[in-house]
RNA sequence: GGAGUGAUAGCUCAAUGGUAGAGCAGCUGCCUUUUAAGCAGUUGGUUCCGGGUUCGAGUCCCGGUCACUUCACCA
């Protein structure tokens, strides 16, 4: 005991110590090698023939013990669920003696025979237990009950927000909602990457670190590398690097990464986020269009086997032809204004009116996606893409093949969030530079989040970049919509936490 | 960054400015198909941290920390 360490000593931890040693004396090794697993708890379950014997071993966390003298059940969990295990003394004779020392939280195994209990719960009759790993630490102990309606009720859950992100390992062993939601995650991500791959895009890696940050308006992380001593930037996009490949001959590439940005944190921010982004070459935005609904329709069909999902009370159809919406009519439609003639003074004035704090818009660009958020992104209910953006707002996208003063830029919404953005890429390097200077003019003016000028990107597109679509999907955001996850830190296993102390 | 709300036993929560409590978990008994098992008994507290007011502070005041909600910014 003495020589034990735990920052919080209590008595329970004190008495699970006191088990560790007494199951030690006993010839148990609290901390085993190995266990072999036949099956998992809810296979078992849904497996169960009353006329066949089944034998089987698990191994999980024991979550409840009822313990009744000389027989006991117990609830362990396991990666797929939880399943009941019965145990006596008189069959298990010296391991119903050490399994009295065993607690909530620890891990054990079994071997045992699947049966029925008197109230029905399909159970396993442990012919042997085995402590796999004993929990030195108090597990919360939540407790379920299945009410006359059907519904789960749950008393005591563990609750805590803050405990839960911090100690996401006691939320994914105590709420089992938790561990759902990572393993659609991860499947929405593996759906994404298998459609990506039948469609011939390579998946590529690029530079983390990076001596220039570019590729979206953001304030970047700063670093500093000791042995070149130069500052470095965690990325904020991947969208340069990948664009100087598809200069290089790759004609599609891809890259699921996570992007950083030093901004605020709140319900739809976490200062590290993943991304995806495509590039594809001889395509343009209308290409790009057809390519993300496809994407998303395979996504929700191959994961949840359909196209309808229930969000914040709004039925929505992945499946239906998207809707275009154009930024410039929306906008003529509902103030009257007219982006590509109005002045400044008006647009100011039109702002201001709507209810744009014009104190944090710095340039006309931001002026009209301000607007554009406030009168019309609410009203997009139904996956849409909203097209026809200024060109003051998109500094990497391509002029519009046919109207002035816009870019061929679209952003995909769903119930007024937006899901991607996308555009075909400016590859003309003359206009390139002068969007880059127009917006080191921002920056000039106090914009901090205006793109700095990289020089060997404009050099790589001064040797030839062909026309090209690229489109952004912001992963977590995409998973909260199709999770129904209210906080991006429920899809994210360990969100940014201030450090206590 | 602003505003609001909150922090009490391992967990979930109570407590007019007047002895810090309950349920679960734990511990001691009894109990061989229970299931929020049950019955009897019992342990457990830096009330987030630091000041102040007061005869007396979990409670009131000031400062701080952390979280949540919301606004701003952004994806």
């Amino acid at each position: 005991m003495d020589n034990v360490h735990f920052d919080d000593v209590n008595e329970l931890i004190k008495r699970r110590i006191e088990e560790y040693n007494l199951l030690k004396e006993n010839g148990v090794n609290p901390f085993e090698y190995s266990f072999n697993v036949s099956g998992y708890s809810t296979d078992i379950i849904s497996n169960y023939d009353e006329n066949v014997e089944q034998n089987v071993s698990v191994a999980g966390r024991i979550i409840a013990i009822r313990r009744m003298g000389k027989a006991s059940f117990t609830h362990i969990v396991d990666v797929k669920g939880k399943i009941q295990i019965y145990l006596k003394a008189d069959e298990l004779g010296s391991q119903y003696d050490n399994f009295k020392l065993f607690d909530i939280g620890d891990l054990i195994g079994i071997e045992g025979k699947v049966f029925r209990t008197k109230t029905g719960e399909i159970s396993v009759h442990a012919y042997k237990v085995v402590l796999l790993t004993k929990s030195l630490r108090p597990v919360p102990t939540p407790k379920e009950i299945i009410d006359e309606s059907g519904n789960k009720v749950v008393f005591d859950q563990f609750t805590d927000k803050e405990l839960r992100y911090r100690q996401r390992y006691l939320d994914l062993i105590l709420n089992r909602e938790v561990k759902d939601v990572f393993v659609l995650r991860s499947k929405i991500i593996s759906a994404m990457r298998k459609y990506l791959d039948d469609a011939g895009v390579l998946e590529v890696e690029t530079p983390v670190l990076q001596p220039i940050y570019g590729g979206a308006s953001a304030r970047p992380f700063v670093t500093h590398h000791n042995a070149l001593d130069i500052p470095l930037y965690l990325r904020i996009a991947d969208e340069l690097y990948l664009k100087r490949l598809i200069v290089g001959g790759f004609d599609a590439v891809y890259e699921i990464s996570k992007d950083f940005r030093n901004e605020g944190m709140d319900r739809t921010h976490n200062p590290e986020f993943t991304m995806l982004e495509v590039y594809v070459a001889y395509k343009d935005y209308e290409w790009m269009m057809d390519f993300v609904e496809n994407m998303i329709k395979h996504v929700c069909l191959t994961v949840f086997e359909k196209t309808v999902f229930e969000i914040e009370g709004h039925s929505v159809d992945f499946g239906q032809k998207w809707q275009k919406v154009s930024m410039v009519d929306s906008l003529k439609e509902k103030t009257g204004l007219d982006l590509l003639t109005v002045s400044d003074e008006e647009l100011l004035k039109t702002a201001i009116k709507y209810g744009v704090d014009i104190s944090q818009a710095k340039s006309r660009g931001k002026l009209i996606d301000e607007l554009f958020g406030i009168v019309i992104q609410p009203l997009l209910f139904q996956p849409c893409f909203v097209v026809d953006y200024p060109v003051e707002t998109s500094p990497l996208a391509k002029k519009h093949r046919s109207k002035t003063g816009i870019v061929e830029r679209f952003e995909g919404f769903v119930i007024g969030r937006e899901i991607c953005n996308a555009f075909s890429e400016l590859n003309d390097p003359i206009d390139q530079r002068e969007r880059f200077e127009s917006q080191l003019k921002d920056k000039e003016k106090g914009d901090e989040e205006a793109q700095v000028l990289d020089e060997d990107f404009l050099r790589a597109l001064e040797y030839g970049m062909p026309p090209t679509a690229g489109l952004g999907i912001g992963i977590d955001r995409l998973i909260m919509l199709l999770t129904n996850q209210n906080s991006i830190r429920d899809v994210i296993l360990f969100p940014t936490m201030k450090p206590v102390k």
